[in-house]
DNA sequence: GGAAATTTGTTGTTCGGATGGACGAAAGGC
DNA sequence: GCCTTTCGTCCATCCGAACAACAAATTTCC
């Protein structure tokens, strides 16, 4: 049972919805499992796993294969359980500062397709995005097979996302305040689907934990290096959200008190030193491309040097973040990704200089294991977590036909 | 299910479990429970509960109690579930930098017996308060009823302990570097029972999050002034723990790049301006002072201005938490609720000046409601938790006729 | 004051779903 | 080619939550 509310009993109902939702989860995370991994994984009798298979099968999410892959010892081999070839499919949305990716993400995690748009520089009124990523959904769903099931929309957002309705609260780079984006999106699509919205880095952290490089970590961190500098924290597997959702915000954890003004209004935040403008200027690189400073970074061939002192603001702000949530796994993702190949070094010594040395003897420094589409996965994840708290219900409020009713 | 381990699946068995460790739960945090209330609360049927009421009573941990209580409308009165006369019970040892403070206490959190020794200055060798906290276990085991059992052990400990194993990997004050103190206990008692040790700054948050000022909020942070500085963190109802066990550690968090040197090897930590010693050279306090620094803040007659650097310091530092960890309510706890007396406005100005809008319009500052047994009651806490997650279990490994046992 | 309404406790039954055993099937090892 | 191992399938079983019916205790209303 992975996110009850506390406090409450559980009855049968209960136990059917959390077994049906991990075997899906499983299957999810794997690809393709073999019922005998099933029941090894879930603790649970050989019968109790066929008959849930059956279930989800009958509800056309998952096939089961002849008996297939890398045989261990002796005995009959196991039949495989995989994702139905026409089975239900997500859309996720990452909005950036500059463009909207939008993609038609399938169960289990495959970007089956996928459209871009630019995004005017400074955001524009939010329903001019909202109809240009509504024209995106329609597109990337257009060829969609019209019996598969739309289970939701994932919308990752940079900027602080209340958790309990989803409002962007302030999303400094699209110059967005209190926007309803979810709703404006809806409106523009003109059907009712679950909409799911959340930070991108949050997201990030998410989907390098379910498919990335944190699989199996159950403490990590996504650093989202994305113009401002956020993070998204899991904790014992779950996501930190705090309590109205806005964890994380370590842009703005002080870090040189005589330092450049924060356009938060504060002097000396962190992100005045590893944000992307601060960056920016010190490789000289025009303000009109701060936006994009990932592949500028990907192409740099100054000196290292300009950049030491970055990353030795980088090593020193993680030293906090490691301090403070002692994650067993930091991942650094956005254009940070760029830039701590180039100084890794630095980064890795101002680390082990400021962090206290339990948390630090167990933090592993990485790079994104999905490159840059950590934060568009993520937003699929959220679209898919309902079903795994009840496929049944999921399934039976999910969209088909989505092609014909988003033509008109 | 509060914590079952992820992926797994759902077996008879373990509901059982969590039902009768879920309706423990309730009575142990509301002291007295109409069966009524429980149906209500935990969402099952009538017949459910009564069973799991008899089964609880049959075990010796509740009774039930003729109708009583506030009525609310009309229908016919629901029984009473309280806990036994002679329950079960803990036993909770705080650890301080000066004293250690041991009581027994019962299920439902009353402390039944209390006994208090100094420690020597600079901790002494770890046997040796090993051996004064067994004396102390003995005297408060020994007037409880020999039919009443002991569930464990629970010991706070103001350093880093390690999750996994309860090695003490680090306490400054006490001088004391991987320490296996629950293994010199329990050998100094010559029994064993579970044992549990923690960080003071968790447990103080637990039991203020389950008895205190954070009760219903699951978002809230402990901040522990015990010389040093440390949080404790419960997010969506549940602790922070990191990887190892030592998250909330902001104590070291850079606060003045050009500050004081810590005795953690860095300059300028949070706690240079916060902890204990810069308070007591702040007010002109003499060192021997420091670990009660508490008290003399409490009679503190001097002017305000002298602590008004402390209480900015303070204030920004709570910012950077409130930014990191979003929570509802901060719990300011051993010196700093003194200190937040005498210059609450200081801080709240401080806290508003650099937290973010989103986190900051939802947080509250308090101080603890259970006073200074915060971190007591968090200790018994913890030892409590095996018999909410396994009602049968924990009293079938729990220890009986325990005066006897230990006079010898 | 009495009857009706309301809510709960109790008891016996039902039912959903996990479990376990028996048996056959499909592989590897010798 | 036979034995061993492991798995799928088909039962019967069993655990425990849910449900229905009735009795009990209290409030409310007339």
């Amino acid at each position: 049972m992975t996110a009850q509310r506390r406090g409450l009993g559980t009855n049968q109902e209960a136990v059917r919805r959390h077994n049906l939702g991990t075997v899906l989860r499983h299957v999810h995370g794997a690809g393709q499992v073999s019922r005998a991994e099933l029941t090894a994984l879930m603790g649970l009798n050989r019968s109790t796993i066929a008959d849930l298979v059956l279930e989800l099968e009958s509800l056309g999410v998952v096939e089961q294969t002849v008996p297939v892959g890398v045989r261990s010892g002796a005995g009959r081999p196991s039949a495989g359980v995989r994702l139905a070839e026409v089975g239900p499919y997500v859309v996720a949305v990452d909005l950036g500062v500059d463009r909207a990716v939008v993609a038609r993400v399938a169960l289990g995690g495959d970007v089956v397709e996928r459209a871009t748009a630019p995004i005017p520089s400074g955001g524009g009124e939010a329903w001019q995005v909202g109809s240009t990523v509504a024209g995106l959904i329609r597109r990337v769903v257009e060829a969609a097979p019209s019996s598969a099931p739309l289970l939701g929309v994932g919308i990752s957002v940079p900027g602080l996302v209340r958790r309990s309705d989803g409002l962007v609260r302030l999303a400094p780079n699209l110059d967005w305040q209190d926007v309803s984006f979810g709703a404006i999106v809806l409106a523009a699509l003109g059907v009712d689907v679950p909409v799911q919205l959340a930070n991108d880095a949050d997201l990030g952290a998410l989907a390098e934990h379910r498919r990335g490089a944190g699989v199996g970590v159950d403490d990590l961190i996504y650093i989202s290096g994305n113009v401002g500098v956020g993070a998204g924290v899991i904790t014992g597997g779950v996501r930190l959200e705090g309590a109205g959702g806005y964890a994380g915000e370590v842009g703005h954890l002080p870090f040189a008190p005589e330092g450049r003004l924060c356009h938060c209004g504060n002097v000396g935040c962190w992100e005045t030193e590893v944000g992307a403008h601060a960056i920016a200027k010190a490789i000289g690189c025009p303000e009109s491309d701060v936006v994009t400073l990932g592949d500028v970074l990907d192409e740099y061939a100054g000196s290292p040097r300009e950049l030491g002192a970055t990353g030795k603001a980088l090593g020193y702000g993680l030293a906090s973040i490691v301090n403070a949530f002692n994650p067993r796994l930091v991942v650094l993702g956005g254009y940070l990704s760029s830039l701590y190949a180039l100084v890794r070094h630095e980064v890795d010594a101002a680390l082990a200089e400021r962090a206290l040395p339990a948390p630090l003897e167990s933090v592993t420094l990485s790079l994104p294991g999905l490159g840059s589409d950590s934060v568009l996965l993520g937003a699929a994840e959220i679209a898919l977590e309902p079903l795994f708290a009840d496929p049944v219900a999921a399934l039976g409020t999910a969209l088909v036909d989505v092609g014909a009713r988003l033509a008109g």
